[in-house]
DNA sequence: ATTCAGTGACTGACTAGTCAGTTCAATAAC
DNA sequence: GTTATTGAACTGACTAGTCAGTCACTGAAT
């Protein structure tokens, strides 16, 4: 039985720079982020993400247990700091439909500065932190909803159906709308849409017909 | 993320039924979507799907150019059915509104006698047909839309975004819609939704802040 | 006898994760 | 000021496991 003889390659004297414990977590974060958000999980190797930061693969195993959990590292991340974010504007008293447009306008602004992540979130297979950041989102909405149907703004109907369908389409404007519009812009038009419909005025509507 | 699945070795001596060639394609093609609905595709393999149809592995390669080629099998089949159902609707010259409630009425009705198989389209990964599938929706939305502002039920807007944005909450409500109403129902309402809005009806809103 | 669906052990490619060894800046000892 | 020591950061060859896809073979049916 021969052993395998070990080769400990000589190396070439790199110039990387050693760099604290704090940064170089930051560094594997960003460029992990952004090879997430060109392939999917599986498509991504620990190899090649070692390779963008410029460390060899051990290196990131001294910073995150697993490729999992960097993966939800980033997901996490993403959720608190967006949370973080509206978790201001909701505490505020002001009217349901204020509210409403503000938390859209956030929402598009910040996804939009963070187009990796929003890559990452909207490709996701993973379904670990979804399905909970989901949920937080939708109840979001229909607290919203219910505040605007007490203080008469909004007309009585079913909230987490509402809810699940304003969750629904500003995920998809995400995705897919150009870059051609700001999320100002974008917020307003579909605040503008949620709120009004896309019918003419006559709101006792012509069609008569029903199922 | 793969659950380590424990494989239930089941050595029943296979009574080596031959089958023929189409009957075992929509076998196989059927036992592959209930797992690629269970799991991400690859945690899928192709050995579980062998033991699911009962047959060996080498079988599917009969059958199968390759995993991926099953897999896009079953989403090309699943589009191409729906395009089916729903272009016998579009042709009609219905009235734009009554024609976006038969739409949604169909596609809830399809999916939800098809859960395995929209499990697999809203988990997606692959991003194969998806992209083109995508698009083809919207357009239809926009089709309806367009009409619907020419005949003057609609009011005017941006057709792309009121689009993407029907075409959005449409996903949305069928990933997360519970079971206990119908399709007519649900069509119903988010008809409603999308078509009334959600405020009250004093249209020239009184939230006079914009932007 | 021929055909062909079906078989399943095998192969080859790939990759997450490991760990023995290396480097080097900071500190201690002289 | 010079040299030794320490240990955290870092390295990358290696391991162990997975899994898509293959192919020589089997046997049922015609």
């Amino acid at each position: 039985m021969a052993k395998p003889q070990k080769l400990m390659k000589k190396k070439i004297p790199s110039s990387k720079k050693r760099v604290t414990k704090k940064s170089r977590k930051q560094e594997i974060i960003k460029a992990a982020a952004v090879l997430f958000s060109q392939k999917s999980y599986h498509d991504v190797t620990v190899d090649q993400i070692a390779e963008q930061v410029g460390v060899a693969k051990g290196t990131i195993y001294i910073y995150f247990e697993s490729k999992e959990n960097l993966y939800l590292g980033i997901l996490e991340h993403t959720h608190e700091t967006i949370e973080s974010i509206l978790v201001k504007e909701i505490e505020k008293n002001d009217p349901a439909p204020q509210k409403l447009k503000k938390v859209l306008t956030l929402i598009f602004q910040f996804y939009f500065q963070n187009r990796d992540v929003l890559r990452i979130l909207t490709r996701d297979e993973t379904r670990l932190i979804r399905e909970h950041s989901d949920f937080t989102e939708r109840w979001r909405y229909r607290k919203i909803l219910e505040k605007g149907i007490k203080e008469g703004s909004f007309r009585p109907a079913n909230t987490e159906l509402m809810a699940l369908i304003i969750f629904g389409l500003v995920g998809s404007v995400m995705s897919y709308y150009p870059k051609d519009m700001t999320a100002g812009e974008i917020a307003e038009e579909v605040f503008s849409m949620i709120s009004e419909g896309i019918m003419t005025s006559q709101k006792e509507s012509t069609l008569g017909e029903r199922g």
